[in-house]
RNA sequence: GCGCCCAUAGCUCAAUUGGAUAGAGUGCUUGGCUACGGACCAGGAGGUUUGGGGUUCGAAUCCCUAUGGGCGUACCA
């Protein structure tokens, strides 16, 4: 319906030119008054300049023209400053209301992305402790995006890429020796900035357990750093097995060097001319691409720097023939993309394909005041605490209701209540209010079976309350919703349109009811709550969060 | 100093990416249960969108500028 619309606008719009108006992007939009009709486009105001005309007079022309062209759908008038606003005709909403029934369980689903593929790169935590809060932003924020690719019809692959070497691991492994040999009475200090938590202790534990004082006299770092890193793994994957969390590739950093990666990018970089050495180090020219001073690669000592591995591993990614790659970083990373990106559109790939998703940090905010954090002192709240205070549900929503430019302020005592402040109990309550709907009907009219309700036997047109009609429309945006969504990588839209259809179905609740003495009434009014109970599903299945039948 | 992000109701945040009268929740306040689940709903008050300029038919949104915050700014990752 809003194809033909569109379709119909744009060739009105063209005659008018007397060319194509492809580079002029028309909006049809549906409204935020409904008092301003069920579309409305800017056409007249954004061509009138090129016409040389008044926007309202401009739209005279194009409504003109547009009236014989969808007489028998939409009537158009201008309005304000020369909106024109369409207002569907005759059964024009009740067609719409059917097809979106007949979408039956996929609505909302749609084939955009047809299959291309999207790599998206998120959590990305090393293995040095357990997750904090903020890595908990980064996978809900990741997981849903990737859950938004496949729903308009993407190919995705979840990557987790992770570092376990290097001198971040050293520290790691010195601090497990510190504790273990703690554990058995030798008087040693713990390094000033060794990690601290509690689960290096655990982890020294699990060591004298299996070792006894073995070890206590080995200089040997290795066999530390490996008991570490498993048993850090170990707990992420937990946590992140616990918050619904599944990657499909894990990528080893190391990996890149046993594979000649680096020194392959590396001599590329070199003939394109982009590095050069200075003092026993090699330099990019990152500041041919608008950085205040160029950046190291290769350290003097003959280490790479994290850039060049970075880099690496984008390209290895293009290889791997993505049509799509996200990366999902947190505030703290944004410094470091500019320079893999210039270097990828350097080596002629193109950049574009690249698109980083930098999110805000989280605040914990318990009792009334924020948690203040740091990973290497122990006082911190973990995502396994947060998801054991508040429940997975309410983790994965928090983190995505948010825009992600914006700082999340993570409320524990709001994500822990059950009523209607607490979003996520707002939007799951609408979708058990319509399952106790149906038990309901069940047992008053056991004529009227559910799965008997299809388009054939229901009659949209008895549909004429004001919070039917409001219902129905919002329903209709369910699709676009999901798609802008996806497109920008902007999960907090999903969030916000859940909340807008579960305030429109309790007020109609509140309002009417839908089992009636009439039997048409009542089957079209189930087809319209079974139809919000499908949205509300398909769009918490997205955001990973369970859409319950009782609670 | 420089770079990126941010500043919207007392508080936490939206605003279909430049659209029409800036909206929700919370807090304050008034009302609604003989009802498919009151874990709900309806109403009221609350705003010069941080200040100041500019761009245009039209700005919370884009540009400049001042102020205030977050994060960066390593031959750490």
């Amino acid at each position: 319906m809003k194809e033909k619309i569109l379709n119909a606008l744009t060739e009105a719009v063209n005659e008018l030119l007397g060319s194509s108006c492809d580079e002029i992007k028309l909006s049809l939009t549906v409204p935020k008054d409904n008092s301003h009709g069920d579309f409305s486009s800017n056409a007249a105001m954004i061509i009138a300049k090129k016409i040389g005309k008044s926007p309202r007079d401009t739209a005279t022309v194009i409504v003109n023209s547009l009236n014989e062209k969808i007489s028998n759908i939409a009537s158009c008038e201008i309005a304000g400053p020369g909106f024109i606003n369409f207002k569907l005709s005759g059964d024009a909403g009740a067609q719409i209301f059917l097809q979106l029934f007949n979408t039956g369980e996929k609505i909302g689903l749609s084939n955009t992305g047809n299959g291309k593929r999207v790599n998206i790169e998120y959590v990305s935590a090393n293995p040095t402790g357990p997750l904090s809060v903020g890595h908990g932003r980064n996978a809900a924020v990741g997981d849903v995006i990737a859950n938004l690719y496949k729903a308009v019809g993407y190919d995705v692959t979840r990557e987790y890429y992770f570092n376990d070497a290097g001198n971040q691991m050293t520290v790691l492994a010195n601090s497990v020796r510190t504790r273990y040999l703690q554990l058995l009475g030798v008087e040693v200090e713990l390094d000033e900035n060794a990690y601290q938590g509690e689960y290096i202790i655990d982890i020294a534990q699990a060591i004298k357990n299996e070792h006894s004082d073995f070890l206590k006299d080995t200089d040997e770092l290795n066999i530390f750093k490996k008991y570490a890193v498993d048993a850090m793994f170990d707990m992420i994957k937990v946590s992140l097995k616990k918050m619904c969390v599944e990657h499909d590739v894990y990528f080893n950093e190391r990996s890149l060097y046993d594979d000649g990666k680096i020194e392959e990018t590396l001599q590329k970089i070199d003939k394109l001319g982009l590095s050069y050495k200075k003092d026993d180090a090699i330099w990019f020219k990152a500041m041919q691409f608008g950085a205040e001073k160029d950046r190291v690669l290769v350290k003097s000592t003959g280490e790479p720097t994290y850039r060049l591995p970075d880099i690496a591993y984008h390209v290895d990614k293009f290889k791997r023939n993505y049509d799509l790659i996200v990366d999902i970083f947190g505030a703290d990373h944004q410094a470091q993309y500019p320079d893999v990106i210039a270097c990828l559109k350097a080596m002629d790939l193109d950049e574009k394909k690249v698109k980083v998703v930098i999110y805000q940090f989280v605040t914990i905010v318990k009792d009334g005041e924020a948690v203040k954090m740091s990973t290497r002192k122990a006082n911190y709240i973990t995502l396994d605490e947060l998801m054991d205070d508040v429940g997975v549900d309410a983790t994965r929503y928090f983190f995505v209701m948010r825009r992600l430019g914006s700082h999340l302020e993570f409320d524990i005592e709001l994500a822990r209540k059950h009523s209607l402040d607490n979003p996520v109990f707002y939007v799951q309550y609408a979708h058990a209010r319509i399952s106790s709907i149906f038990r309901h009907c069940a047992e008053k009219k056991p004529d009227i079976c559910l799965d008997k309700i299809d388009a054939e036997n229901i009659n949209p047109a008895l549909l004429t309350e004001q919070e039917e009609i409001d219902l129905i429309s919002h329903v209709a945006q369910f699709k676009d919703t999901i798609s802008i969504a996806a497109k920008t990588c902007e999960p907090h839209r999903l969030t916000g349109y859940l909340e807008k259809i579960a305030e429109l179905f309790h007020r109609y609740y509140n309002l009417h009811h839908v089992v009636v003495d009439d039997d048409e009434v009542t089957k079209a009014r189930l087809a319209l709550v079974i139809l919000t109970q499908r949205v509300i599903k398909n769009g918490l299945e997205i955001l990973g969060v369970n859409a319950p039948e009782k609670m």
